[in-house]
DNA sequence: CGTCATGTGTCGTATATAGTACACATTTAG
DNA sequence: CTAAATGTGTACTATATACGACACATGACG
């Protein structure tokens, strides 16, 4: 589908011209999975790993979880849950938002931030 | 799990006592699965159904579908895609106003309807 | 030059997801 | 009273998800 896994594997190889402990073996022995599971997954030859799997991956590559889950084609669970929670509210907000320019985005972000409430 | 299937039974028994169109049959037939599948549903014999049954269901009840999504554990496809866009701005807007009252993310809403951007 | 680590091919598996098909007892309506 | 409609129990299925185990050829290096 998308470049998960090349990204992942581009990341990962970055990180190991300087430092010999980010070979596939190394890394997927520290994220808790196979090795040959972790190639494949670089190479695309399988889906992406579940949510828990990707965002202790993201961890080990110093990667913002969200991101590679987007890349992942994942939300994560915990936003989903907050969504859950108020669908109208959050889905109404989400839509208005799906075409604003980032830098709207953030005013808004910083406003919440910020605010009083 | 939760009550998505009391809640779809609960509405469906309520548009039947004026209705007869509102039948386990004819509602399954309209949404286009199995009364039997439907049946399980209500009585939360299987888990809620995918987010299309779900999606149709909801207005074959003139149910909002948002809603009827997050009762059945899901987060609406369109949403997900949203943030995945701009998974980072996404996420730390939504966690930013996780605790914000529903009237604070209320004017959040209106102000990016009614903004300038 | 031998050994150790590396990446990957092949095969298999357990669980979840999302339903269908059919029969049957009960209820409802003309 | 009977024919049609109703709700549901049982059994089955196809596909997706999320990996593990093991072996093997290649390459690096001390």
């Amino acid at each position: 589908m998308t470049q998960f896994g090349s990204t992942v594997r581009g990341i990962r190889e970055r990180l190991r011209r300087d430092d010999r402990r980010f070979s596939v073996r190394q890394v997927a022995q520290r994220v808790g999975i196979e090795p040959a599971y972790l190639s494949k997954i670089e190479r695309g030859e399988v889906a992406p790993p579940s949510e828990a799997t990707t965002v202790r991956l993201a961890a080990e590559l110093g990667q913002d979880p969200d991101v590679l889950l987007a890349l992942a084609g994942k939300v994560s669970g915990d936003l989903q849950e907050i969504i859950r929670k108020r669908p109208r509210l959050f889905a109404e907000l989400i839509r208005q938002l799906k075409e604003a320019p980032d830098d709207a985005v953030l005013r808004v972000v910083r406003e919440v931030r910020d605010g009083d409430w």
